[in-house]
DNA sequence: GACACGTGGCT
DNA sequence: TAGCCAAGTGT
């Protein structure tokens, strides 16, 4: 028997059951494979439920606002995902008549479909003969052929891609490739792979020559750098002051409060001059109600130590432009924010 | 081709 | 705990 006839036939027997896998409609594939994009199964599961609850069809998505599509992301991350999946819901719906593109080329133009994902649609929903090579893909396959080149270097990304196109099934791609990303997943996984379950372990080269704990091979990512925010929440009764953030930084197109970030750790004595000063208003005129302790929100590529003041609008202060916009507490909810200011606010309340 | 881009769980 | 890792893509 094959290692592709075997893997499958583990897959049949193993997967678990995903909402994604009752069809292969490119619809579904394509929500559930963004969605995934960096993402564990269990962190993605409900977003897709609710993603497919509110917009069944690539229509209703396109018919959407993009910050109706970004509030229901909230909180999953990498939110250009987010932007792009409305962005090629309008295209498919608008340019292309409601049809996605049928094979690999096709699928890659569209914003936020990369080598991965057209290959994942690609095979899943219209059976093309494509190889979908993802993190659990490269860490099989590094393994599988004890690939001695760092998986994120050229040459090993050449070598994974060669060995992946020659263990295809190119009888049943869709299903050879969901298994390779399965096996990954719960068989050969990063620390303490479970070797004596695996279905092809008879063919791995890791295993027989006793390198499955250093495989695979990567560089290192740089350090995060650090941040310092503080967040200004300005009171004026029920309202308060919101801004969207712009492109160019972490979280483009959500909103935030009026925010002054620092070099480094700043004291609450010595912010209260730079809020005045933001504000432009004197010290005496600023009615500080309470500061938080330091939050610290760390993202993958940097940590932000972050401090909210709440203050009361100084009397006479008027919104400059560029500032923000007025909103009521009411209307908070409405906004799509990121966690740290979620978190925030549903520990402490607006 | 290297780096930016989130969040959360695990070791 | 600090770092790694997760169904990657865009620039």
């Amino acid at each position: 028997m094959t290692l592709s006839k075997k893997l499958g036939e583990w897959y049949e027997k193993e997967k678990r059951d995903l909402p994604w896998r009752k069809s292969s409609n490119p619809y579904n594939i394509w929500l559930s494979e963004i969605i995934l994009q960096q993402t564990r199964v269990a962190q993605g599961l409900n977003y897709y439920l609710n993603f497919i609850e509110k917009f069944p069809d690539i229509f209703s998505l396109a018919n959407a606002d993009t910050e109706e599509v970004l509030k229901l992301w909230q909180g999953l991350g990498y939110y250009s995902r987010a932007r792009n999946l409305h962005e090629t819901a309008r295209t498919i719906a608008f340019n292309m008549k409601g049809i996605f593109p049928q094979n690999y080329p096709g699928l890659l133009k569209l914003k936020g479909i990369g080598d991965y994902t057209a290959a994942a649609i690609a095979s899943i929903s219209f059976g093309k003969p494509v190889a979908a090579i993802d993190g659990n893909v490269k860490r099989v396959v590094s393994r599988l052929f004890a690939i001695e080149d760092e998986v994120n270097s050229t040459r090993g990304k050449d070598l994974i891609k060669t060995f992946s196109y020659e263990i295809l099934d190119v009888s049943n791609p869709g299903r050879h490739n969901q298994a390779m990303m399965e096996l990954g997943a719960n068989i050969c996984l990063p620390s303490k792979p479970k070797c004596m379950e695996c279905p092809i372990s008879q063919y791995c080269l890791a295993l027989k020559e006793n390198k499955v704990a250093e495989l695979p091979l990567k560089y290192k990512k740089a350090s995060p750098r650090n941040r310092y925010f503080t967040y200004l929440i300005i009171k004026k009764g029920n309202r308060i002051l919101l801004k969207k953030r712009d492109k160019g930084d972490i979280w483009e197109g959500l909103y935030e409060f009026p925010l002054i970030e620092n070099i480094q750790e700043t004291s609450p004595s010595e912010l209260a001059s730079k809020i005045a000063g933001f504000l432009n208003v004197s010290d005496s005129q600023l009615n500080i109600t309470k500061i938080s302790e330091t939050v610290i929100h760390k993202l993958s590529h940097q940590h932000i130590s972050c401090r909210f003041i709440h203050l009361n609008f100084p009397g006479d202060f008027e919104i400059s432009a560029g500032t923000g916009i007025e909103i009521t507490t009411d209307e908070f909810e409405k906004f799509p924010v990121p966690r740290l200011i979620e978190r925030y606010i549903d520990n402490k309340g607006l």
